[in-house]
DNA sequence: CCGCTCTGTTACACGTTGTTACGCAAGCAA
DNA sequence: TTGCTTGCGTAACAACGTGTAACAGAGCGG
């Protein structure tokens, strides 16, 4: 629900029910901040948040149904940045996310998805918002909202092989969609025709056999 | 009192009575932490706060009487770092304070914006009142009563995705019409036709395929 | 009563998205 | 090489969500 809230706001969201999963999203280094439920799982979130705090420079929130003083500040010793009493205003929430994220202001990752930077990318344009990118000859090609998402999500990662589990995740479609389909390479396959000269033999987005797929063009950022 | 305590516990406390004091102190160039009370002063500290975000980077907390949710958000988007409402428990005051200090050590960060009663969004002037809004070019344009509804709902959620469900509430439709009806499609389409420079592309009215609506446009305050 | 506006409902058109099925390409072993 | 397996591309399809024209009823002022 909280996940839900925070997927409508724009964020990527990796879910994660354990210590273990949240170091294994660590590890892969595409975590911005991480919101944690003391109450959820079996171990503390408490505890987890100070395991974590040893380890990682992560801004990390703390979301509780405890509210007194002694455990707030048990968070907060534990190396929280913030800590948040349910029930919470889900709009108050997000500007204290906000406030934490300024602060530690990281490099956007993939775990950020409002994309606000326009890129420029083997000639393209996009800016970043629209539905719409700009051919290398100024042609304006519409995109539909799945291929948008799927292009941010290489744009951010110009050149690191993604795998399909990743884009699944990346574009927030459920667990069994990813394990069965090919709902991403069906997408990869339209995103191929309105953006690759020849799409039978691409040269932007590429596939990596076995692996998954790459965006194999440099990406500047552009004002323009 | 609180400078006592915070003196007490191992900080150098510089007071302050004004904005151009604090200004002083900044210059100076030996200030690691901002603590401010909304309420002293005859400048709203909130006010402060903003303006000091704008032109420095220090960390900045909020202490604060007023502890309903907008107004927190307001300091929150201010620029604020953290809120801490009166009356507070002075250890945890402490632990908020260590966790921005924590915080702010490794990082720098950037500012932010308002919210209330009269708008202005996309060159569009709404009073917050009237069934009518002002366009960019100063045309008068005639809102029904459903449409004006809207629109401030709206209006109240910038950059928020809003679901159908929300939106009905907020209308206060039956909760009949909100399950099957289309009545909030065909509002917003209204509505659209009447805001948007070409309602088949919306720019400000925004839909989220399988979500909802979003506001997409900046909203200001506006006392003109 | 008439005429007007506003509002929700319905029905249809259309674009989008995931699934399925089939064919081809790539890799591998003998 | 041949034959087999696995993975990928994609056409065709069906399900779904959204925009909107048309309609009907409510409310209101004359």
């Amino acid at each position: 629900m909280l996940t839900d809230f925070l997927r409508r706001s724009g964020f990527f969201v990796l879910p994660a029910a354990s210590r273990a999963e949240i170091e294994g999203h660590l590890a892969r280094g595409r975590i911005d901040l991480i919101l944690l439920d003391v109450m959820l799982g079996d171990e503390s979130g408490v505890e987890i948040c100070g395991a974590l705090r040893r380890d990682h420079d992560m801004p990390i929130i703390l979301v509780s149904a405890l509210s007194a003083d002694h455990q707030r500040m048990a968070g907060y010793e534990m190396g929280a940045d913030d800590y948040i009493a349910k029930p919470f205003n889900p709009a108050l929430l997000l500007a204290r996310v906000r406030a934490v994220l300024n602060r530690a202001r990281r490099t956007p990752s993939l775990a950020y998805r409002r994309t606000t930077s326009a890129y420029r990318f083997a000639g393209w344009h996009y800016d970043g918002k629209k539905n719409e990118a700009l051919s290398p000859r100024g042609f304006q090609v519409a995109l539909s909202r799945r291929e948008t998402e799927l292009l941010k999500v290489l744009l951010a990662n110009p050149h690191i092989p993604l795998t399909r589990e990743e884009i699944a995740a990346a574009l927030d479609m459920g667990e069994e969609a990813e394990a069965s389909g090919r709902a991403i390479d069906v997408l990869v396959g339209r995103l191929r025709t309105k953006i690759e000269r020849n799409p039978k033999d691409p040269e932007i987005l590429k596939t990596l056999r076995g692996t998954g797929y790459v965006l194999a063009a440099d990406v500047t950022t552009d004002p323009a």
